[in-house]
DNA sequence: GCCAACGTTGGC
DNA sequence: GCCAACGTTGGC
């Protein structure tokens, strides 16, 4: 299994948002990089880190799984949608997406602050200066480590 | 709102 | 293929 961490706006989708929704198609990727963790990274069942990003108090908020293999991202072909790229068919599409489900609140949210403050999680990717990757990989050590700053004991779960 | 850092674009 | 200009990200 893989471990994965996850950026999102919480005024655009919250980790709420999701544990309220339950299922969602993470859509809207449009980098290269982050695309290609989920078209050739992702396995169902890999767990995965919800980031705050661009927010009074960015970190992580909880846990969440993949939950379907990559497809096609149906907002590149939408001219209407943000997210719609011209040079994309439905014959040849660009862009995938993978699905995502809740799994856990963390008991604590734990703040940016606090993850760079961390000896455990020095490495992580998400804090190396200049990041600005919306998917990125993450060690199961990591992943355990902000699981327990989160007062989840992952393997629990 | 500022600014550092990075990815993408497009002229050559 | 180079690289300057531009746009975006994201913490502060």
């Amino acid at each position: 299994m893989n471990y994965w961490l996850f950026k999102s706006e919480p005024h655009v989708f919250s980790f709420a948002d999701l544990k309220s929704r339950r299922r969602e198609p993470w859509s809207g990727v449009r980098n290269y990089q982050a695309r290609n963790y989920m078209r050739d990274g992702m396995k169902v069942g890999d767990a995965a880190l919800f980031y705050h990003s661009s927010c009074p108090e960015p970190g992580i908020a909880g846990v969440m799984t993949i939950a379907s293999e990559p497809i096609a991202d149906p907002t590149q072909f939408n001219p209407k949608d943000e997210y719609f790229d011209s040079k994309a068919t439905p014959e040849k599409p660009i862009w995938q997406l993978v699905e995502v489900e809740w799994v856990a609140n963390f008991v604590e949210f734990v703040p940016l602050e606090n993850l760079r403050s961390d000896a455990a999680l020095t490495d992580m990717l998400i804090l190396r200066k200049g990041n600005r990757l919306s998917i990125t990989p993450v060690t199961a050590a990591e992943f355990r480590r902000a699981c327990k700053l989160g007062g989840i004991n992952w393997k629990q779960h």
